[in-house]
DNA sequence: TTGAAAGCGGTACCAG
DNA sequence: CTGGTACCGCTTTCAA
């Protein structure tokens, strides 16, 4: 491995002086800047990260920490954070927390003990207390949390568009799915959907549901028709949890949607994929992850905040789990 | 930050001792050691990775290249690799290429920078001149080099078992999708339903096909059924691909196995999420995850190598678009 | 405008 | 068994 000291013998100068030359500081005379740079490009040099981040006490690390890749939802914020972040010359280490506060934990000592810059994470658990002393600026994605910066999206008007689009296509006896507790988003949408049903006139039912896994939805899927036969409307808490009532359905015998309207949440990739194709309440992941990337950034790079919390919004995207409506109606 | 010299200083002794029982080398006696171990928790010490980097020349960091981790089959992938170097102490750098020689170049010059201690990647392109220099072991995955440690599925005999299987249950003209010429295990699944094909007695055509994304699949779907509209069994490159002819057969009115059968490749996630759920070829994505990170750790650890190509078999998984056999075959 | 040298926080060799 | 110290590769005073 060719070092400075390698390119300040060869090209004649001192190892301040490439230094310099490579970090743009102090002066240089024209002359042995451009000799310096030459020489770098002779051999091929390129400076050590970590020697550079043991002084400087910093790198070009940025620390990722979601609750499951596996989880549909996370690519496309994983993409969004990556683009952005290559694109001003940032890379990711990157870590599944599974909600576990001991990988948390786990992770953001990894973070630290590598001198990353700053950090984003869409995990739900443990809040203040273990972010307020880290050393570099923290992103909350897809979470809210008043006293960091924070990315997500418009929950409680995505909550308000499914009920507003259900009742508009029909449906008279609502289900309404409550995520889990722990997702403030998710009780967020909930919240905006029940503020619409309750003013409205059609009945609902609310019914709790404590995850997003596919297993645990198939049961409750089940549960609903069991318990609500005449559910004709179900509000997902998101698309998993909707693709399960739909499968239910569907092996029920209903017709979607004319016996049942289904939304769901988020628009995940594979909601169009499904046949029915999955009516859905969309949150702009990809542009979550990058406005996130973006925002830790400017706290990297110490620009000015104009706003510590952005909040994005979300979308009907109108298939075919619900009723066409006339143009007039 | 607290340092080894503040422990030192703390527990009365120099640094030298504080390092030798951090890292368990060397002699010290069993009341030093203990002395140094309370002080250390005492200060909530814990080495700084960076300086400790800097010496060794190596890190506890994994680098990973994905060619996107958008799509479905990565994140299975990524978890695999992500729990066994997690479990073994290691973390991972991660990067997408989207199969682009400068990002993927960008991307070895990161982890190099960064003294990983090895790499993982699934991308298809730059061979041996990129790799060969590389200061620290590389395993690819999902993908087939000769000259390097690589983990895979068995994709002939998946090609094989696909015809197989819709041969058995009675599709009489079967058109074969052949994948993206570069992606050695596509061709290699193609070859080996071509193989059982050809020594058939069913009628079969091929269709090129040069890429996975949903939206060229999409494309073929249309010119597929335009162009060979007997066909009453398609077997898919991948899940993908074998969703769009799955979308584009039932537009056509076509039943769904009766008409038309299809098998898929991969057992992506959202394959028995739709309906009628997709039968396809599964690869253990997550397993060959596992045993890439496993396999990597060996080299690392510079432990015996039984072997450096591993391949993880396939099995096919029988939902709704392929019909049902009698038991009596 | 340039160079010498002191660290950054560890590891490991060499004396004692 | 323990301590002093050189050194990993780079950045940054401080003098010249």
């Amino acid at each position: 491995m060719v070092t400075i000291r390698d390119v300040a013998k060869q090209a004649g100068v001192s190892v301040a002086t490439v230094s310099r030359v490579l970090n743009s500081t102090g002066y240089v005379s024209e002359d042995t800047r451009r000799k310096v740079i030459e020489t770098i490009q002779l051999l091929k040099y390129s400076p050590n990260e970590v020697a550079r981040s043991l002084y400087t006490r910093e790198s070009r690390l940025i620390g990722l920490l979601l609750p499951d890749i596996t989880n549909p939802f996370f690519p496309q914020l994983a993409r969004g954070i990556e683009d952005e972040v290559h694109s001003q010359g940032f890379r990711l280490l990157f870590g599944n927390s599974d909600e576990d506060i001991k990988k948390e934990a786990d992770y953001l000592h990894t973070f630290t003990q590598n001198h990353v810059v700053g950090m984003i994470t869409a995990t739900a658990i443990s809040m203040k207390e273990t972010y307020e002393q880290l050393p570099y600026p923290v992103v909350f994605l897809d979470r809210i949390a008043e006293q960091y910066p924070s990315v997500y999206a418009d929950g409680r008007e995505g909550g308000r568009m499914a009920a507003i689009e259900m009742i508009k296509r029909g449906s008279k006896q609502v289900t309404l799915l409550k995520g889990p507790l722990s997702v403030r988003p998710a009780q967020e949408r909930f919240q905006g959907a029940l503020d619409v049903l309750s003013e409205s006139e059609v009945d609902f039912h609310v019914m709790n549901t404590t995850s997003f896994s596919f297993e645990d939805a198939k049961k409750w899927a089940k549960e609903l028709f069991e318990k609500y036969p005449n559910t004709d409307g179900v509000i997902a808490s998101n698309d998993i949890v909707a693709t399960a009532i739909l499968h239910e359905a569907l092996k029920l015998g209903k017709s979607i949607p004319s016996d049942v309207q289904i939304i769901g949440f988020d628009d995940i990739p594979q909601s169009s994929l499904l046949f029915p194709a999955l009516s859905t309440i969309r949150q702009p992941a990809y542009d979550m992850g990058r406005e996130a990337a973006k925002l830790l950034l400017k706290y990297i790079k110490k620009e000015h905040i104009e706003e510590r919390h952005i909040q994005l919004p979300v979308t009907f995207i109108e298939r075919n789990t619900t009723r066409k409506v006339d143009s007039n109606g």
